[in-house]
DNA sequence: TTGACAAGCATAGCAATGCAAGGCATAACA
DNA sequence: TGTTATGCCTTGCATTGCTATGCTTGTCAA
């Protein structure tokens, strides 16, 4: 299972990300991230759903109550401006981790 | 600056890959991180030192007071065994968050 | 010789928050 | 009619992050 500290930095980046696939609802959400990790990231409703909530209020997405083709009602998400915005600044902030780690994790030069 | 969640999941992670450089000490370790991320990373000693200690708490790391080339005293920190067991999982966790990221930011597949 | 700054380590304390647990409703199926 | 899967939601409090603060020693300038 995941470090509880790399779960809370990749939920926010990871729910804008599978939203430029498309809008979306909660629950299949954590299906799409369970699937797209190969089982590595298991989201829980009690963590995903305050979150989602906490998007909406900053605006980076919207909602909109439809029924499914079941006849069940359903929560969809879709991204907004503010999201796009948001996205691409998550995106350089996790890749400036990613080269510092993965300068040091470079086998050690012998020289230099 | 770096989101704080960001930042809490990668300081563990960093400060043993920085160790596997060799020995070093906490001061040192903040301007090692930050020289490395080109200023991105940018530790507080609060956040840190309660870090070392935990990490030494579990076998991670241990320390040694040593009196520095100055004559003032420092506490050089080194990788155990448990340490780099822990970095090669660590490792392994990043990328398992990494590679589903990447999945979603490649350009959108026009077909499949 | 004093005072200001950099180097260096440490932790108390409490505001902020993560998320397990629990709750509710409907559909499908046995 | 009982169970499982789908689907959304929130309370509550234990845990934790980290700001703020404190201490020492060395150096350098005025």
């Amino acid at each position: 299972m995941l470090a509880k500290e790399l779960v809370a930095a990749s939920t926010v980046p990871l729910v804008l990300s599978v939203l430029t696939e498309g809008e979306n609802y909660g629950y299949a959400l954590i299906q799409r991230v369970r699937e797209l990790s190969g089982g590595k990231i298991e989201w829980t409703e009690g963590m995903l759903y305050p979150v989602l909530h906490w998007m909406e209020k900053e605006d980076l997405i919207e909602s909109e109550w439809r029924d499914a083709e079941t006849g069940r009602k359903r929560k969809y998400y879709r991204l907004r401006k503010e999201g796009r915005k948001a996205l691409r600044e998550e995106k350089q902030q996790w890749m400036n981790v990613h080269e510092t780690l993965t300068k040091l994790w470079q086998p050690n030069p012998s020289s230099t």
